[in-house]
DNA sequence: ACGGGTATCCATCGTTTGATGGAATATAAG
DNA sequence: CTTATATTCCATCAAACGATGGATACCCGT
């Protein structure tokens, strides 16, 4: 048996997958309370109770959301990982971050779920303990940032951090970004990559100190 | 005639200043949606009616807070500026590090807010167009950072949004972030400043390139 | 063509939420 | 003490919200 989930990206032109599809992008703009399954529904052109028929309640929806971009992610991951492996680490480092940005300017309700997630609570009688899996890790090694194999010291796990959520900052924020730096769409993203790259490169190139602790 | 909010601010202790903080705290924690005036309310140990009759209705309690916790920070950014004056470069970035996040790690919802505001829209029907000053250039200006006195270049707005939002991340997330790294409370603040700083420092050591287009 | 499962919509319910009117209480001034 | 003003609470409303039951339409194998 599939679980829904599976069933809606398997088939996303299915009434599953085009739900889940703008429950993504409508939780991701609103946040969880911010948005009501009308908004949803109506953002497919559907009644609410197709809706509920398909997903359940809202909580169970936005946990669908959750894991359908985390899936995304994660498979986007191993994707780059894919391309870079075997390159030196300057170009690791450019190649990645490309393929990372455009990736999510591409998905922007990924960086926008993910942080809204980070930032925000939802009421504390909702309880979502679902497990959402971190890259962190996965990413210093594929990345070979750490020499060690098995465990990432802290302060490269928190260097990854600082620029994944880096990303995800210009791209959820370019409302809010694009216009106080006066750019246009492209040139925003252009001066995105530029201006990651110009901080991670730097520190990334005097990272050859002995490894601290590492939890 | 004083604002409602300067006098809330000059009698903290005043009904009017007791909800605004907990208005502030509630609303950096759920976000506007999430939040409800009942919340508030039972935070100050008060009728709702009470809340309504100091602050108007849902939206200017938000649009006080947010101006609220835009003074702080504006406050507590000219207090940085008088410190740092006149010393080196790396001691002005140490410096400044230290004492925004130790600031903003004291007044979480100053960084809750921001981000919230950055990262999740309210809905298209409610429309908050109070003017909310921005800081980065003059962040640019106080750090030294710009040759020319009038426009900050680009690629040094983008580097300071970068760093603010940064610290930001790390003060708003620490509930998510604390437990990926295994670090108690203490030891989280001093890796976040250290990560911060090794960061920055490398990236604005070589930053004596000429400046490019301004906007 | 028909029957049975699947999918969608309409109408509606109970609750939560933002907001208010009005009574009750406190505070201050004369 | 009396009166006027400011503040707080109780009761309540209307709208919005999450959710469901039941009727209707659709699909497909036989």
């Amino acid at each position: 048996m599939v679980s829904p989930l599976e069933k809606a990206r398997s088939n996303p032109d299915s009434m599953k997958g085009r739900i889940l599809k703008a429950a993504r992008r409508v939780f991701g703009e609103y946040g969880f309370h911010g948005t009501t399954t009308r908004m949803i529904a109506e953002a497919v052109a559907i009644d609410i109770s197709t809706l509920h028929y398909h997903w359940g309640d809202k909580g169970d929806l936005y946990e669908a959301s959750v894991l359908d971009i985390t899936e995304d992610l994660r498979l986007k991951l191993i994707e780059v990982e894919r391309i870079i492996h075997g390159k030196p680490l300057a170009i690791r480092i450019d190649m990645a971050i490309d393929s990372m940005t455009e990736y999510l300017f591409e998905f922007p309700e990924i960086s926008n779920l993910i942080l809204l997630r980070y930032f925000g609570k939802t009421r504390p009688q909702i309880h979502f303990d679902f497990h959402v899996p971190e890259f962190i890790s996965d990413i210093a090694r594929s990345m070979d940032l750490s020499r060690d194999e098995k465990s990432v010291p802290v302060r490269v796990k928190m260097q990854i951090l600082t620029i994944m959520n880096a990303i995800h900052n210009f791209v959820s924020g370019e409302n809010f970004f694009r216009p106080m730096l006066g750019l246009e769409e492209e040139a925003y993203r252009l001066r995105v990559k530029e201006t990651l790259k110009s901080i991670i490169i730097p520190a990334f190139s005097g990272a050859d100190r002995p490894d601290e602790v590492t939890e």
